[in-house]
DNA sequence: ATAGGGTTAG
C-alpha cells in the first residue's frame, strides 16, 4: 500500500463507506489482513455502515489466508448488519471462504439459506464437492442448476477427470456440446487430460483440431501444449509428444516436466537427461516433478550412478529439497538394480517416515528379483500403512507363488479374506473405430464380437506355438493343474484386447492397449511373439510404464 | 468496484 493512501485517508473528515472500503481492499490485496480488520473496526466504531464490497474484501482475504475464525466473525457481522443476507455477492464469497477453509457443511448451509442463487454459487459448491471426491454430490447439484454455463460444464468435465473418471468427463463434454454451450481453452484442456487417462488418442486428436480452430493450439497455449504432451506420451506416442513440445512457442516448467516424465515412462533415459540439460540452460527452474521425471528415467534405464548423481544434485544445485517421493524413486532405482539391502539402508537413513509408496517400491523390486523374505518385511509395513491396498496382497502372493511357497500364498489369501477385501478385476481396453473405447475383462465374453475374438486368439495361439511360444505357467499364482493354468492365461484381458484390435484395426497402425494392472510374464512373452508373427507394433501401457513390442522384442528389455 | 472452471508424478 502506498504510504500516502493512508495519509490521504486521515485527511478526510467524514470518510464514507467507499473511502473505508477502498482502504480495506488495499490492505487485503497486499495480504495485510490485520490492518484491514483494524480499519473495519474503525469504521464500525464511527458508525459508518459497511457496503457489501467491504465484506467481500475481508472474506476474500479469509479465503486466501484460510482464516476460518475471522471468516466466521464476518459471517456473523453480515447477520447483525442486516440486509446483506440476501446479497448474492456476499453469500458467494462466504461460500468460497468456507470451501477454502475446508468447511463444506457450512458452505452448503449458506447456499441452502440463500433466497436467490446464481450460477456462481452453484459452481463454487460443485467444484468443492468434486475436489472432495464426491462426484455423486456434485452431479446432484449440477442437475438442479438451471442455466448451466461454460464454467459450470467445465467444472463437471474437469471434476470427473480429476477424480479418475475420464469416461464420465467425456460424456459430460459431449452433453455440453449437445446443449449448445461453447467450450473454451480450459474445457478442452480438461478433455485432453481425460483422453490421456483413457488412452483415447483419436478422440484427443479431434479435440486438438477444435482447439486449433479456436486459436489455442499447442503453439499458442502452454496449458494446451503441456496437456497434449502428457496425453500423447500416455497414449504411447512419445514422438508425437515431442513434436508438440518442439512446436510450442512458449514453454514452462510443466511443458518440460511433462516431456521428461514422458521420456522416462517410455524408457528413453538419454532423451530425458538431454532435455533436462536443455531446460537448465533456460530461465525455467526445475521443480519437484521435474526431478521425479529425471529420477524415474534413471530407474527405467537402470542407471544407478546417474540417478544418485541427480539425487545429490537436486538440492545442492537447484534448491529442490528431496521429498519422500524422490526417495521413492531412489529406492525404486536401487531396488530394480538388485541393490535391495542398500535400498533398506536408504530407508533407514532418510529424514522422513517411509510411506506406502516407499515400501511399495521395495515390494516391486522383490518381485523382479524374487526375494520373498524382504518382500514379506516390506509387505508387513504396507499392510499396516494401507490395510485396504489390495494390490500389495496380490503382489506378495505372486512373489510367494513365483518361488513355489504355496503356504505363504495361502496365508496372504486368508488375510485378504479376513479383511474383507476383493481383488481388483484386471481390465484392458483399446480405442476402436470412431474413437470408441472397448473394454475387456479376463474371461470376458460380453463383447459383441467375442466369438470372433476367440477365433482370432485361437488361431494366433496356434501360430505362436509353431514358432516356439510356450505358455508361462508360473504366471498363474494358483496351485492348479497345467491345463487349468493354460486356460486362465488364455483369457487374460490384454490378449482379448489384442485379438479385438487385430480384428478391427488398420494394418499399418500400431496397436495401443491400456490396462489397469501390471502385465504378466506370460502376456509379455505372448506380445513379443505376436508382434513378430503379425508384423504389428504393439504398445501396451500398464499401470506403471510402457512396453513397445516390435519384431519380437520389447523396449523394456524384458526387465520391468 | 467485488465471484466460479485449467497443465506435470513412480
Amino acid at each position: 500500500m502506498q504510504p500516502y493512501s493512508t495519509r490521504i485517508f486521515h485527511q478526510v473528515d467524514y470518510p464514507n463507506p467507499f473511502v473505508y472500503t477502498a482502504l480495506i481492499r488495499g490492505y487485503c490485496n497486499e495480504k495485510n489482513q490485520e490492518k484491514g480488520v483494524e480499519m473495519y473496526r474503525h469504521m464500525r466504531v464511527n458508525y459508518v455502515d459497511p457496503v457489501s464490497f467491504t465484506l467481500t474484501c475481508l472474506l476474500k482475504s479469509c479465503s486466501d489466508e484460510e482464516n476460518l475464525i475471522l471468516g466466521r466473525q464476518m459471517h456473523k457481522e453480515r447477520v447483525t448488519i442486516g440486509g446483506f443476507c440476501r446479497d448474492v455477492f456476499v453469500c458467494n464469497t462466504l461460500i468460497d471462504m468456507y470451501v477454502k477453509c475446508g468447511e463444506l457443511g457450512d458452505a452448503r448451509k449458506v447456499f441452502d439459506e440463500m433466497p436467490k442463487r446464481d450460477v456462481i454459487s452453484w459452481t463454487t459448491l460443485i467444484v468443492a464437492y468434486m475436489k472432495k471426491g464426491d462426484t455423486v454430490g456434485a452431479r446432484v447439484l449440477f442437475r438442479g442448476l438451471d442455466d448451466k454455463d461454460m464454467v459450470a460444464w467445465t467444472a463437471m468435465v474437469t471434476g470427473f477427470e480429476q477424480n479418475g473418471r475420464p469416461r464420465e468427463a467425456l460424456r459430460y463434454f459431449e452433453m455440453m456440446m449437445n446443449s449448445g454451450v461453447e467450450a473454451d481453452e480450459l474445457t478442452l484442456v480438461g478433455v485432453i487430460s481425460a483422453c490421456a487417462q483413457l488412452g483415447a488418442i483419436k478422440y484427443a486428436g479431434w479435440v486438438r483440431n477444435m482447439a486449433e480452430r479456436l486459436g489455442f493450439g499447442p503453439e499458442d497455449s502452454v496449458f494446451m501444449g503441456s496437456s497434449l504432451i502428457d496425453m500423447y506420451s500416455k497414449c504411447g506416442s512419445v514422438m508425437e509428444a515431442y513434436e508438440v513440445f518442439k512446436g510450442m512457442r512458449v514453454k514452462n516448467v510443466f511443458s518440460y516436466s511433462s516431456m521428461i516424465v514422458g521420456f522416462a515412462a517410455h524408457g528413453c533415459g538419454k532423451a530425458a537427461f538431454d532435455l533436462f540439460e536443455e531446460m537448465i540452460k533456460t530461465d525455467i527452474k526445475p521443480n519437484k516433478v521435474t526431478f521425479i521425471g529425471v529420477l524415474s528415467a534413471c530407474s527405467h534405464s537402470g542407471l544407478v550412478d546417474e540417478g544418485r548423481k541427480y539425487f545429490d544434485m537436486m538440492e545442492k544445485w537447484y534448491g529442490v529439497v528431496p521429498d519422500v517421493d524422490h526417495y521413492t524413486c531412489l529406492i525404486d532405482l536401487l531396488g530394480r538394480a538388485g541393490q535391495l539391502e542398500e535400498a533398506l539402508h536408504v530407508i533407514r537413513d532418510m529424514p522422513m517416515e517411509p510411506h506406502g509408496g516407499i515400501w511399495g517400491a521395495v515390494l516391486g523390486a522383490c518381485r523382479i528379483h524374487k526375494n520373498p523374505d524382504i518382500a514379506e518385511f516390506a509387505a508387513n509395513h504396507l499392510f499396516e500403512l494401507e490395510p485396504d491396498g489390495i494390490g500389495n496382497y496380490v503382489l506378495l502372493a505372486n512373489i510367494y507363488a513365483s518361488v513355489g511357497r504355496w503356504e505363504g500364498v495361502q496365508k496372504v489369501r486368508k488375510l485378504v479374506r479376513e479383511r474383507g477385501l476383493r481383488k481388483n478385476p484386471a481390465c484392458s481396453w483399446v480405442e476402436g473405430e470412431k474413437g470408441i473405447i472397448h473394454e475387456f475383462y479376463s474371461n470376458d465374453a460380453t463383447h459383441p464380437k467375442s466369438r470372433e475374438i476367440e477365433l482370432v486368439l485361437k488361431d494366433l495361439l496356434q501360430r505362436l506355438k509353431l514358432q516356439g511360444y510356450e505358455p508361462n505357467l508360473s504366471s498363474v499364482p494358483y496351485d492348479l493343474s497345467e491345463e487349468e493354468k493354460k486356460k486362465i492365461l488364455y483369457t487374460h484381458s490384454e490378449k482379448l484386447a489384442l485379438a479385438y484390435a487385430l480384428l478391427t484395426s488398420d494394418n499399418f497402425l500400431p496397436i495401443r492397449i491400456m490396462k489397469n494392472l501390471r502385465i504378466c510374464e506370460d502376456c509379455h512373452l505372448f506380445m513379443c511373439a505376436a508382434s513378430q508373427i503379425t508384423s504389428r507394433e504393439i504398445i501396451i501401457r500398464d499401470n506403471v510404464r510402457f512396453h513397445h513390442f516390435r519384431d519380437g522384442k520389447c523396449s523394456c528389455g524384458n526387465f520391468w
